[in-house]
DNA sequence: GAGCATCGGGG
DNA sequence: GTGTACGATGCTC
C-alpha cells in the first residue's frame, strides 16, 4: 500500500542482533504512524591498499554478549579533500559495532584513513535516504503487527513530496514548590501545578483545592495523581511537538524525578518508551515519536543574536517578540500561599497558563526558521532546534559531501584541537576616527564580505595551493603566501557560492512578495548559514577546520577595504572611519550622487559576488575617543539619519550599573548636540540637571544603581557598594543568593561609599547624595562628549573651590 | 593577563 | 547512543 506522510521524528532499536529504523510522524489524513524500515545497514569508510581487504574483512570482536562484526565491503569512487580517491564502504552488524570495529582497522598497516565513523546511525539514514523531516514522503509499505500507541507500517521504498500543515502543538510548564528563593531542589520539593496550551485549549492541574471561576483548573488528589494526569493529557491530545522554556533542563527533568519517586511509569513513547532526559553535557529531554522543542534552547543559540534583549528569560524574550510580558505576580510568596492552600493559588495558576501561552506563541513565531533549517540541514526538528552555529554548518557540509561524493573530513583528537586553539588569525581593519563633531556623512560597507571573499577567491582546503594556479589568485598572509586553484570549483567555496546565489533568488521574489513568512526565514537561515562559514573554518573542533583558509578570508578583506579607502582619498572624500567592512566618508564639497558614483565604479572592479552597497547618509555625527586625550575611538559614535532617527554605538548607556539619571543625561545630551548642534544648550541642560540634582528635585527611582551580586557575599574579598547593600538585605531577613541584582542608593555623609549605601525603600528623595552621582555617573557618561568640543566637563559642573577635584577625573 | 571555573534558563 | 555544548564573564595566581 502507499502511504503519504511527515516524518517528525527518528530512532532506531536492535532487533535479533539487527538495527531497525523507525520513522514516526503523521499522514496527510491526520493519523500518527510508525514506519519501520529493517534494509538499513551501519557502515563507515576506510581508504586502504587492496591487500587490507582481506584482513578487514575478518575483524570481528565481543562486547557485553554482542559479536561485532563486518559483514561486507563496497569499493567506491570518491574525493578525499576535493581529490578522486578510491574508498571502500565497511558494513557492519550492529551501529554500535562502528566505534569498536573502526579502532581496529586503523591499526591494520595497509589502512591510510578510517572515515565517517561518527555520523549517527539515524542520521546517516536521512542522508542516504534523501528525506527531509517535517516533509511529506510517499511511501511504498505493508501494514506489520507490533507493540506500539499507533500502527505499524514495513517500509518499501521512500519519495521527499512537500511539508507538514498545521501540526499540533502542546506547550507546557510547571510550577514547583520552592521556599528558598531562588534554589532548585527536585528531589525535595514537590511539583504544585502543570499548564498546558495550545489552539483552543488551556489546561492547569493542581493537587489542592482553591477558589477558582476559571474552568480550565482541573484538582487532583495528590502530587502523584497530578503526574498520572499530565501523562494521560498529553496521550488523549496526541501531539506532534510538545513545547516548553527550558523545559530541556528544568520541566521535563523535574516531572521524570517526581514520577520516579512516586514510581510512577512515564512511558509517554508512541512505542511505550520512558521519557527519556539525558544528562550528559547539554540536558535533553526527549520522548520518542513526540518531538520536544526547547524554544529556549533555539532562541539562546541561534535567534538571540539577532535580538536586542541581553537575557534570555521567557519575559524578556516574550516582550520582544509577541511584545507581551509574563504575569507580574510574587513568586517568593507562592510557597506560603501553597501551604494556607490561599485563594491567591489562582493567581499562580493565571500565571501558570500564562507561561505556557507565550511558550506556544514564540513556537509559532520561530517555527518557520525550524522548518527552514530542517529543509536545509536536512535533519530532525528535535537537532535542529538544540545546534549551534557550527554545527549548522558542519551537518550542512556533510549532507552536501554526501551529495557530491566527498569523504567527511574526522573531527580532531582532543590533541590536535587544543593545538589549534592556539592558532591565532589576524582580525579585520580598523581606521580609526578622529574624535569630533562632522556634518554629512556617507556610509558604505561590502555586503557579506567574508562569504562573498570566499566564494570569489575560491577559498576551500582543497583548492589551497593547487599545482596549476601558482601566482595567481593569490594573498599575502601573516603565516605565508597561498593561492587557490583558479580552474576547479572548491567544496566549501562552492556551498558558500551556491547559498549566496539561492539567498539573492530568494531576496528577488520577497521584494514582490514582501509578505510571505516562510521565504523571509528561508532567506535569514541561508545567511545565518552562509555568515557562520568563516567562524567555522576557524573553529578549534571543525571537521573542515583550515586555518590558511579563514587567514587568507581576512587578509583579503583588509586588502579590499584598503582599496575602497585609497579610491575614496584619491576622489577628494576624506574618510573618517572604517571597520573590518565599513567605511564613513565625509562629503564635504561633493555631493550625495558623487559618493554614489563612486560606489558604483569600485562596484565595476570588484570581483564575482562582491558588492558595496551604500548603507546610509547622517546629517550629524559624534565620534569619542576612547581613552583620555588623543587618539580616535574604535566603535563609539552617536549618528543622525536623513528620518532623524539617532543610531548610538558603542557608549556605555545601556550599562545595568548605571543609574537611570545617568542614562537620561547622555542620551539628552547626544540629543541636542546632533539635532540641535548647539553646544551652549547642551552645556546649561547638563548644569540644570546637576541643580536638580544638588537640589533634591531628582526623583529617587533614577538614583538607583543596579548592580549584579556575581558570588555569595561572604566569599568577597573587597567589599563594593553592592555587597555592602546585599549584606543590608541580608540583616533585613531578606533572601541574597549570587546572580540577584541588588538595588542600591549611594547616601551623604563621611567615609567610605560603602558605608554610605542605602537600600531604596530605607529613605527619601532628600538623602541620595548628589556629589557622589555627579562624580561617578553623570561624569564619566558626558565627559568624553564634551571633549570633543574641548570643553572641560570639571568647569560645567564645579561648585565654587571643588573645580581641582573634578578635574581630570574618570 | 593567562588559565581556570562558573553560568545560562527554570521557581 | 556510530555520544559528551559553548561562549561570555569573573576570579585567582
Amino acid at each position: 500500500m502507499l502511504i503519504e506522510f511527515f516524518p517528525l521524528d527518528i530512532t532506531y532499536k536492535e532487533v535479533n542482533g539487527r538495527p531497525i529504523i523507525y520513522l514516526f510522524g503523521r499522514t496527510k489524513s491526520g493519523e500518527q504512524v510508525c514506519i519501520r524500515d529493517n534494509n538499513f545497514r551501519p557502515y563507515f569508510k576506510v581508504v586502504c591498499e587492496p591487500e587490507a581487504l582481506e584482513k578487514i574483512k575478518e575483524v570481528e570482536t565481543k562486547k557485553n554478549n554482542d559479536v561485532l562484526k563486518v559483514t561486507d565491503i563496497e569499493e567506491i569512487q570518491t574525493n578525499l579533500i576535493e581529490k578522486p580517491t578510491k574508498a571502500y564502504k565497511v558494513f557492519t552488524n550492529l551501529p554500535k559495532a562502528v566505534p569498536v570495529l573502526k579502532s581496529m582497522i586503523r591499526n591494520i598497516p595497509e589502512v591510510s584513513g578510517v572515515y565517517e565513523y561518527d555520523i549517527l546511525f539515524v542520521r546517516r539514514y536521512l542522508i542516504d535516504k534523501e528525506i527531509v523531516p517535517y516533509s511529506l514522503c510517499a511511501i511504498e509499505c505493508d501494514q506489520v503487527t507490533e507493540k506500539s500507541k499507533v500502527p505499524v507500517f514495513e517500509v518499501k521504498s521512500i519519495k521527499q513530496l512537500e511539508e507538514l500543515p498545521n501540526p499540533k502543538i502542546l506547550s507546557i510548564d510547571i510550577e514547583v514548590y520552592n521556599p528558598l528563593g531562588r534554589h532548585i531542589d527536585m528531589d525535595s520539593y514537590p511539583i504544585i501545578m502543570i499548564a498546558f496550551y495550545s489552539k483552543n485549549y488551556k489546561k492547569v492541574l493542581t493537587w489542592k483545592r482553591f477558589k477558582t471561576d476559571e474552568k480550565y483548573v482541573e484538582f487532583l488528589q495528590s502530587e502523584a495523581d497530578m503526574i498520572e494526569r499530565f501523562k494521560e493529557v498529553i496521550e488523549e491530545f496526541k501531539p506532534d511537538i510538545i513545547t516548553g522554556y527550558n523545559s530541556d533542563g528544568f520541566d521535563l527533568p523535574y516531572i521524570k524525578t517526581r514520577a520516579k519517586k512516586y514510581k510512577l511509569k512515564l512511558d509517554l513513547g508512541l512505542d511505550f518508551s520512558e521519557l527519556n532526559v539525558n544528562q550528559r553535557g547539554d540536558t535533553k529531554s526527549s520522548i520518542s515519536g513526540i518531538v520536544h522543542v526547547d524554544v529556549f534552547k533555539f532562541i539562546r543559540k541561534i535567534l538571540g543574536r539577532a535580538l536586542d534583549t541581553d537575557v534570555f528569560t521567557l519575559d524578556a524574550v516574550s516582550a520582544e517578540l509577541l511584545g507581551e510580558k509574563k504575569h507580574d505576580v510574587d513568586m517568593d510568596a507562592l510557597a506560603e500561599h501553597w501551604d494556607n492552600v490561599s485563594d491567591e493559588l489562582n493567581t499562580y495558576a493565571r500565571y501558570n497558563l500564562q507561561d505556557a501561552r507565550l511558550t506556544y506563541m514564540l513556537l509559532e513565531k520561530i517555527l518557520p526558521n525550524l522548518i527552514e533549517f530542517i529543509k536545509i540541514i536536512g535533519l530532525p526538528l528535535f537537532d535542529v532546534d538544540r545546534m549551534s552555529f557550527s554545527q549548522f554548518v558542519e551537518w550542512y557540509c556533510i549532507k552536501q559531501a554526501s551529495l557530491s561524493d566527498q569523504i567527511v573530513l574526522n573531527k580532531p583528537g582532543y590533541y590536535l584541537e587544543q593545538q589549534r586553539m592556539h592558532d591565532r588569525i589576524k582580525g579585520a581593519f580598523v581606521y580609526e576616527p578622529k574624535p569630533g563633531f562632522y556634518d554629512d556623512i556617507a556610509v558604505f560597507d561590502f555586503r557579506s564580505l567574508y562569504p562573498t571573499i570566499i566564494a570569489s577567491h575560491n577559498i576551500s582546503s582543497g583548492t589551497l595551493n593547487c599545482d596549476c594556479c601558482r601566482g595567481e589568485n593569490e594573498i599575502k598572509t601573516e603565516r605565508g603566501t597561498f593561492w587557490y586553484c583558479k580552474k576547479k570549483k572548491g567544496f566549501l567555496s562552492g556551498i558558500i557560492e551556491d547559498l549566496i546565489t539561492r539567498r539573492a533568488r530568494i531576496k528577488e521574489i520577497l521584494k514582490r512578495e514582501k509578505a510571505d513568512l516562510l521565504l523571509k526565514a528561508r532567506s535569514t537561515a541561508l545567511k545565518y548559514l552562509a555568515n557562520s562559514f568563516y567562524g567555522y573554518l576557524a573553529f578549534s573542533s571543525a571537521r573542515w577546520y583550515c586555518i590558511e583558509c579563514a587567514e587568507s578570508t581576512t587578509a583579503w578583506a583588509r586588502q579590499y577595504i584598503h582599496k575602497v579607502i585609497d579610491a575614496a582619498k584619491e576622489k577628494g572624500f576624506t574618510v573618517l572611519y572604517s571597520d573590518t567592512d565599513s567605511v564613513f566618508l565625509l562629503l564635504k564639497d561633493k555631493s550625495k550622487e558623487d559618493a554614489l558614483k563612486f560606489a558604483e565604479e569600485i562596484n565595476k572592479e570588484l570581483p564575482g559576488l562582491m558588492e558595496l552597497e551604500f548603507e546610509n547618509f547622517f546629517k550629524t555625527g559624534i565620534f569619542v575617543s576612547v581613552k583620555h586625550g588623543e587618539g580616535g575611538a574604535k566603535k563609539r559614535y552617536a549618528l543622525l539619519d536623513e528620518k532623524d532617527q539617532i543610531k548610538v554605538t558603542g557608549f556605555e548607556a545601556v550599562r545595568r550599573n548605571w543609574s537611570f539619571i545617568a542614562k537620561e543625561i547622555q542620551q539628552k545630551i547626544l540629543n541636542i548636540l546632533l539635532r540641535e548642534k548647539d553646544v551652549e544648550k547642551a552645556k546649561t541642560y547638563l548644569k540644570e540637571v546637576i541643580n536638580d540634582l544638588r537640589d533634591h528635585k531628582i526623583p529617587l527611582g533614577k538614583v538607583i544603581i543596579h548592580t549584579q551580586l556575581v558570588k555569595n557575599i561572604d566569599s568577597y574579598e573587597s567589599k563594593g557598594p553592592h555587597v555592602a547593600a546585599a549584606m543590608r538585605m541580608k540583616n533585613k531577613g531578606l533572601d541574597v543568593f549570587p546572580g540577584m541584582i541588588i538595588k542600591f542608593v549611594v547616601t551623604k555623609g563621611e567615609g567610605l561609599i560603602r558605608d554610605k549605601v542605602k537600600l531604596p525603600d530605607e529613605l527619601t528623595q532628600e538623602d541620595y547624595d548628589p556629589e557622589y552621582y555627579i562624580k561617578h555617573q553623570i561624569i564619566p557618561g558626558v565627559e568624553r562628549i564634551f571633549a570633543v568640543f574641548d570643553i572641560n566637563i570639571a568647569d560645567v559642573v564645579s561648585k565654587d573651590g571643588e573645580q581641582k577635584t573634578l578635574a581630570g577625573f574618570g
